[in-house]
Order: structure tokens, then sequence, then C-alpha cells
RNA sequence: CGCGGGGUGGAGCAGUUGGUAGCUCGUCGGGCUCAUAACCCGAAGGUCGCAGGUUCAAAUCCUGCCUCCGCAACCA
């Protein structure tokens, strides 16, 4: 508190396509945050930047003919652009190619190698042949390739690993006594039940399978995996353990990481345990911020519904999706992104209530005044206390609202006394007072009230917003620096009487809603249309790569012969309780039943099976599908798309006939 | 019983430590005219997912259930 030093950062984005609204909300958040800091007179340091290797990248290059490096300047040098077009205020903007970067994490990782807390193993894994990719277990689909869908295999790698366990204790210590180190507050239950508490496994920090990363300068098969190369970059950019530490010395430990909610976890676990191995104080804090979701629905590429920042901005301007995009989001929540709700934030909150006063006490002045800010010689304790008052009290509301990184409640209560200016104008009707001369002081007191109260919104809308607030000094004539920082809005009335006020353009001009929707609806359809499209290309050129499945090795009829099948009469058919997957059925066959169960939940429901004649294999060892018995198996076709089909009789048939 | 977060007037959301249910938009009615047909006032509209329990008192605490959504080694 006392040295007044502040240190923010992003997450450092994956350039492995163009930047999306949720990126572009991340970031403002963040600059919005940092402008604020240095508006109340800390020195602030504020970092993003580009996480740039990986197989992803790799592949990605590949299939556009160019080196991975100029696929990535070519995505980062857009992502620079757009942080021009939102006025992002960054110091610096790491980007793990950099020469910097790199030499720092190999010096890293060979100092955990050298003491101990990375150690060369195996890392068993699923390997898919085609794709030269490792999987986990999990990541499989239906035990396939979650990429291709071809089959895998099991194979070992070898590789070196952190040792998290080691320090697993202490970070859950650290965690229960540093109560704001993970907020919001619910993201730390998630945290220690979820990932703590189980246990923690080594990490797996290099590859083999892939070349597009730092090399490990002393075992140059491989190279550095994610974690100890993006995570780093919180300290690289600052210069640890370089040349020059003045950055460093200054700034670490950061103040805040703003990071979205799914990747939390690395930011409170893996990365304080690479602080902890490295001897380094750990982050102040790590704040998962929501979502933005569309109609319910995450954005995908697929769907074809991602939001182009780019387009927004150039439509409504950059200061009208800075302001939306904090005002309309309850920071750390999810909130929803909606064309609609986006144009009548600008119309209602910009255009009406902030445009429209600035309009409105501009004019006043100069109708009345000839355009020189009258004195405020008249005070009315019953007319003016509670809104000057409400005026004074402001500042410090927005500042605690964004120590406690409440962004949008700051937007809010500063809308509540533009709010109360509008209704103060009511309730003093200037109009009435301007027909009697000898109330022209009381007039002037008003407007005066009304213009300070505007030159203060414009102060404390700084950080959110890049050019309105000077527009607004424009026109009220109060641009001067003295007028404009921090310090200026803790009095008031700093506002000279007799400057000049300059009516301008419309600060945000109402926008036509039904009109705009229907051009965001046809831009938005073009959009799915186009990744629809596009999506059917790719798909009919997977289907061409596509191999059969290969045939099993040869078996004899004898083979074939040990095997029961029969058909049989579904008779009843009911969901698993405790399964998503699979169906339970009773299988009449002949005189006898039997229970099968299936995993066919997805494609079949039960009462569409019910009194299907279906194929199954009577001599099957019984088994338990999620504490189900299930005494045989239902027969199935399934195609390359895992398009599945029930084997059934083509002619009504006894159940209990045998096939062969 | 994997973990976590929701379910509040037509829509989107607030509701810290339990004490008359609020906000924005929409709807209806009124006022004003300085202003970007903007602004101001008033009204209608809610069994706070369901069922129990604790309490003088629960949207707020406890139990069970229904339902939606995230996460489960790298989509902000």
């Amino acid at each position: 508190m006392g040295d007044k030093k502040f240190y923010i950062t992003t997450p450092i984005y994956y350039p492995s396509d163009n930047l999306h609204i949720g990126h572009a909300y991340c970031t403002t958040a963040a600059d919005a945050i940092a402008r604020f800091k240095r508006l109340t007179g800390y020195e602030t340091f504020f970092l993003t930047g580009t996480d740039e290797h990986g197989q992803k990248i790799e592949k990605k290059a590949l299939e556009k003919g160019v080196t991975p490096q100029q696929y990535v300047d070519n995505i980062v040098s857009g992502i620079k652009d757009l942080w021009k077009m939102l006025d992002i205020s960054y110091d610096d903007f790491i980007r793990t190619t950099d020469e910097r970067h790199v030499k720092a994490v190999q010096k890293i990782f060979k100092q955990l190698y050298e003491q101990g807390d990375i150690y060369k193993g195996e890392y068993e894994g699923w390997y898919c042949t085609p794709c030269e990719s490792f999987w986990t277990e999990r990541q499989l689909v239906d035990g396939k390739c979650p990429d291709c869908g071809r089959p895998v295999e099991k194979a070992r790698d070898e590789s070196y690993f952190l040792r998290l366990s080691k320090y697993a204790d202490r970070l859950i210590d650290y965690i229960e006594t540093h109560d704001d180190f993970i907020q919001p507050p619910s993201r730390k239950n998630e945290m220690i039940n979820n990932f703590l508490k189980p246990g923690l496994e080594d990490l797996c920090v290099s590859r083999t399978s892939f070349k597009w990363g730092i090399p490990v300068d002393f075992d140059d098969k491989h190279v550095v995996y994610v974690w100890l190369d993006a995570l780093t970059n919180y300290i690289t950019a600052l210069g640890y353990d370089s040349d020059d530490t003045t950055l460093y010395d200054k700034f670490w430990p950061a103040d805040i990481h703003l990071v979205g909610k799914e990747i939390v976890r690395f930011h409170t676990i893996i990365w304080p345990i690479i602080l902890m191995a490295l001897g380094l104080p750990l982050p102040k804090q790590v704040f998962g911020h929501g979502w933005l979701v569309f109609d319910g629905d995450k954005m995908s590429k697929s769907k074809g519904n991602v939001v182009d920042p780019v387009m927004l901005i150039n439509r409504y301007g950059s200061d009208a999706i800075r302001y939306f995009l904090l005002r309309e989001i309850a920071f750390g929540s999810d909130g929803t992104f909606s064309n609609e709700a986006l144009v009548n934030r600008i119309n209602y909150d910009l255009a009406n209530d902030l445009g429209n006063l600035l309009s409105r006490t501009v004019a006043m002045i100069e109708k009345y005044f000839d355009g020189i800010i009258p004195q405020n010689s008249s005070f009315d304790a019953a007319k003016d206390s509670d809104f000057v008052s409400m005026i004074e009290k402001l500042p410090g509301k927005v500042e605690a609202d964004m120590d406690a990184l409440q962004l949008n409640v700051a937007l809010e209560d500063i809308w509540a006394v533009i709010s109360r200016a509008n209704k103060y104008i009511d309730e003093n009707e200037p109009w009435v007072l301007a027909k009697d001369p000898a109330k022209s002081d009381r007039l002037g007191t008003v407007l005066y009230n009304l213009a300070e109260m505007l030159r203060y919104t414009g102060v404390l809308l700084k950080p959110f917003m890049t050019h309105v607030p000077e527009k607004m000094f424009e026109q009220l004539g109060a641009d001067d620096e003295s007028l404009t920082n921090w310090e200026s809005i803790q009095t008031f009335g700093k506002l000279p009487s007799g400057n000049k006020v300059h009516k301008g353009e419309a600060l945000f001009p109402r926008i036509d809603i039904k009109k705009e929707l229907e051009e965001l609806e046809e831009i938005k359809a073009a959009n799915m249309k186009a990744a629809a499209e596009k999506a059917n290309a790719e798909s009919k050129k997977e289907e061409e790569i596509k191999e059969d499945v290969p045939v099993k090795p040869e078996i004899t009829i004898e083979d074939f012969d040990k095997i029961d099948l029969r058909v049989g009469e579904i008779i009843e058919a009911k969901k698993a309780e405790n399964s998503k997957k699979l169906l339970i059925f009773k299988v009449k066959s002949g005189n006898s039943e039997r229970q099968i169960v299936s995993g066919i939940a997805k494609y079949y429901s039960p009462e569409e099976m019910l009194g299907k004649k279906v194929i199954y294999i009577a001599n099957l060892k019984p088994a338990k599908l999620a504490g189900n018995i299930s005494e045989g198996m239902l027969l199935a076709a399934e195609d390359k798309d895992g398009n599945i089909a029930m084997l059934t009789v083509d002619k009504p048939l006894e159940s209990g006939s045998t096939v062969s």
C-alpha cells in the first residue's frame, strides 16, 4: 500500500487465430484498471502478450504453407492493431518467441533441473501415429483420437517432469492463509477441492512430439512445454534473471493476474509452484473473470457466432465497445452479449443520459450566459446539497469499486450521478429561472453545478473511455491538465467561472435500433453461412482423408461358431439412472428374458427401441455397466463418423431365432 | 453421491453479516421543453425453482429434490 506501484497482467493469448470479443473483454478490463491506477498516482506496469509456441500453431502454419514464425508474426500484428483500436495502454507486449523470453526460460528450466525440481521420466499416453500426437485418456473421444477420429495406441515417451507434489502442502497453506489470492472466492474452493485435495501429479514440462517451442538447451530432443514457457512470461517480461532487472525488482510480485476462469487453475496451482521452486514471491492476486456468452451459447467458430471486435469498433467506436463490455457484465460472472443489449446501452446510457446531459447543459450556458461559465454564488442548500454531496462522494466510491475490481459497479455509481443530474435540471427548471432576471445568480449556480458535475464525470470516465472525456473537457472549456487529473476532483468547485464552453457534436448520436439490428443480423447470417460452408468443405476434405477402418486378423469358421447370436425382442426399455449413455433393456428370447445394457442413449430413445427385433450375443460373459448387469450385447453398426444403427431382421421372425 | 455456479415481476440482472423484495429495459398513465423525439414523475406486474426444517422473523441459514450451465491438463 505504501509505495504506489502496481503491476497487472492479462493472459498471453494464443495466436492460432484472430482474437475475438472475449479476448478484447479481458484486455479492456485490464486496461481500465491500469488506467485507473495511473490516474490515482500509482506507478503502473501493464503487461500483455502472446503465447506463440506449440503444436497447434506448428500445424496451422504448415496448413498455410508458411513457417510458424511467419504465421504468428502475421496474427500478432493483427492483435496489436486491435489493441491500438481499443486504446489499450499496455507498457509491454511480450511474445514467447522474443529472444529475451527464450533465454530466460532456458535458464529457468536448467536451474530447476539442476536443483532437482525437474527430473527426467517417462510419459505414458495414447498416441495417434498419423497425427503424431499424444493424448491423455480423458482427451480421447470414444477412445479415439479427438483430432482425426482414428484409433490410438498406448505409447511411452521420455519427458521432463516438474515435482508439483513436493510443493502441494505449502501451496494449500498459502491459499488458505491468503484470502485475496484467488478471486472471486468461489474459484478457491474449486481449486482446493478439485485439484489440490486429490493430490497433484507431477507435471510434464517438455515434449518431443513437436519442434515449435523453446529447446531444452541441454537436451535438444525436447522443447519446453507450455507451462514453463507461457506462465513465466510474467517475470521474463520484467527482465527476471537478465542483465537488467530494474523492472523486475520494482514490480514483482504482480498485484493482479487477470485471467479467464478456465485458466485460473494454471495460475493458482502450477504458476505458484514454479515460483516457489524458484524461490520467488507469489503474485498477490489471480482474478478469474467470466465469459461472454451468446444466447446461452458459448462463442464458437464452427457455429459462426464469433463476434468480431474489429467490426464492432469500426461501427460504434472504441469508447462504446469499451463501455459496453465493462458495464454490462458483472466482473467475475459470465455475461450475455447481444446486439440488442449493445445498441441499447449506447442509446440509453451514452446518448440519452450522458451525451444529452452534456448537450443540454452546454446549450443552456450558451443560451443564457453567452457560453461563459457562470459563478456559483447562489448555493441553495435545500436544492443543491443532495446533488453536490453526491458528486463529492463519487471519486471515493469509484475508487473503492475499482479496488474491489467491480468495474461495472464503478460505472453504475457514475451513472447514478448522471441520472441525478438530469433530475436536478428538472427540479430547478433553469428555463423558468431564465425568464426572471432577478434569478440570474441562481440560474448561474444551477448551471455551474451541472458543468462541474460533468467535469468530475469526465475525469472519472478516463479509465473506461479514451475519447469521450476529452470531448467533454473540450466542450466544457476545461481541457487544462489541472482540471482533468485526480487531484482536481478532490474538491468541488475547481471549474473556473469565466471559462468558455464550446458546444460540439453529439457525443453519441442515437442509433435507430430496428434498422441497426437488421443490419447486424445480415452480417451475422453471412458469417454463419461462411462458417457452415467452410465446415462443409473441411468435412468433405476429411472424408477423403479418412481411411477405411482396418480389417481385423483372419479367423476360422470355428472361431465364429463360438459366438451365439440370437434375435431378441425388446419388451422393456429405460434409461440408466446413473449414466447419460446407457439404456437398459429387457430382451425376450423364446421363453426366456434377460437384461441387456447398451451405450446407445445418444442415438435411440427407449420409446423407439421398444418392440424392435434386435440381434444380440447370447453367450457373452455377463458384465456390470455402471452397476447394471448386462447379460449380452446388442449389435449395432457404426460408420466412420460415429453414426449408429441397430442390427435387426428384415422380416418378422420369432424371438430366440439363431443367427449364423 | 467427481467439483463448481446458477434458477428472483415480460426480458436481463442486484440482493455483504436473516428484519418491509431492488435496478435497467419493456408496458400503461402523467409532466416538462434547456436538450440527441432526449429528460422527469407515477402506476401495474414477483407464491424470490420445489418440499420440508431452524427462528419472533428467511430470497438470505440447514436437509432433500427438480432443473440449467460450466470445469475435469492449455478456447478470455
